[in-house]
RNA sequence: GGCCAGAUAGCUCAGUUGGUAGAGCAGCGGACUGAAAAUCCGCGUGUCGAGGGUUCGACUCCCCCUCUGGCCA
């Protein structure tokens, strides 16, 4: 009998912890977290983090990362794998549970980073070449070196791009790593759940949470960051949530347009979840609408047999 | 009650001399291999308020009705 692991996703507000939590106290187990802004300390009411003292069973990953400091995909992948290990090696059956679907992946199937530092010098080099030729430019500069790689990325995806060239540097192409994107490998023995519902009702509870947020005190956890000085910081300052009330607290719009674009934008951020599910053909649906918690532990503990 | 303005996409509105309609925002779909809550690509979704008339043809003109603003009583 091959353990594996189970893996929980789904979009924004969903309820992916509940169940994931549920699910890891039925099987004596732990949740690893796959969420790209989880990871930061500090920034615990924005990115809906369970509280301590809700969980059920241990949170790993979370909490791992300084706001100022950069997070990665690849650093995520050896984090995530070193926890899925350790708790296998125990007998147990790890959970994996997350809405970011690159970090979900890079942990659960073969995907090589080439590699080991990022190194932000060449990054910002190429960034300002990007500046400097502009995004067609710096377009055909890359269809020079590596024409496959320039095909398989749209000339105004200038991050992307910056990535190929970087990814040239070390002597890889990305056309490349890109294919085997459609044909994922295994890493582990799998099962992935993505749960779903009523887009209507979805949206409403993103509202509901966005709301939540902001009677919990989210203005005042934005404002303790950025007097620590991780208003600046790269990643952490792309997070929903975070960069609108920033906005709101350097005078650029009102609270209350913030709080609407966190909600549009949760609710895009949403949509992008869901597209990401529903590509993999190995995702197993949990209909939320039809299922409550309890039955949805059930599914889910009958679902995933093959793995534990 | 009278007069005026308006009624077109989910919202705000545009629509040229009559040839069945288009912008922004919202929304929907997609991509994704070291920033991924990021980044990028694609898509108008419509009883033009209802009914009648003129016309080969009406969102455009005429009549009537309904509703919404405003003004006058």
């Amino acid at each position: 009998m091959t353990k594996g692991v189970i893996a929980i996703t789904g979009p924004t507000a969903s309820g992916k912890s509940a169940l994931a939590d549920q699910v890891a106290l039925a099987l004596g187990s732990e949740v690893i977290s796959a969420d790209a802004m989880q990871v930061y300390r500090g920034m615990d009411i924005g990115t809906a983090k369970t509280p301590v003292a809700e969980r059920l069973v241990p949170l790993l990953l979370v909490d791992i990362v300084d706001p100022a400091d950069a997070y990665s995909a690849a650093l995520f992948q050896r984090d995530a794998r070193r926890e899925i290990d350790r708790l296998l090696e125990k007998g147990q059956v790890p959970i994996l549970c997350g809405g970011t679907g690159l970090y979900l992946r890079a942990a659960l199937d073969e995907m090589d980073f080439p590699s080991g530092q990022i190194d932000d010098g060449r990054r910002q080099r190429f960034q300002e070449l990007a500046d400097a030729l502009g995004p067609e430019g710096l377009h055909r500069r890359l269809a020079e070196l590596d024409p496959p790689s320039a095909q398989a990325i749209h000339p105004n995806n200038v991050r992307r791009v910056i990535r190929a060239l970087e990814m040239l540097d070390e002597g890889v192409s990305y056309a490349d790593q890109k294919a085997g994107f459609s044909r994922p490998s295994a890493r582990y023995p799998q099962v992935t759940f993505a749960l779903t519902m009523d887009r209507e009702r979805l949206y409403r509870r993103i509202d509901e949470r966005v709301d939540r947020m902001i009677a919990d005190g989210l203005v005042k956890e934005v404002e303790g960051l950025v007097s620590q000085g991780a208003g600046e910081a790269i990643t952490s300052r792309q997070a929903i949530g975070y960069k609108e009330i920033i906005d709101a607290l350097e005078g650029r719009c009102s609270l209350d347009e913030a709080i609407e674009l966190i909600k549009m934008r949760s609710r895009r951020y949403a949509k992008r979840q869901l597209s990401w599910s529903r590509r993999d053909p190995r995702t197993i649906w949990i209909d939320m609408d039809e299922m409550d918690l309890e039955e949805a532990v059930a599914f889910v503990l009958s679902e995933s047999e093959v793995v534990r």
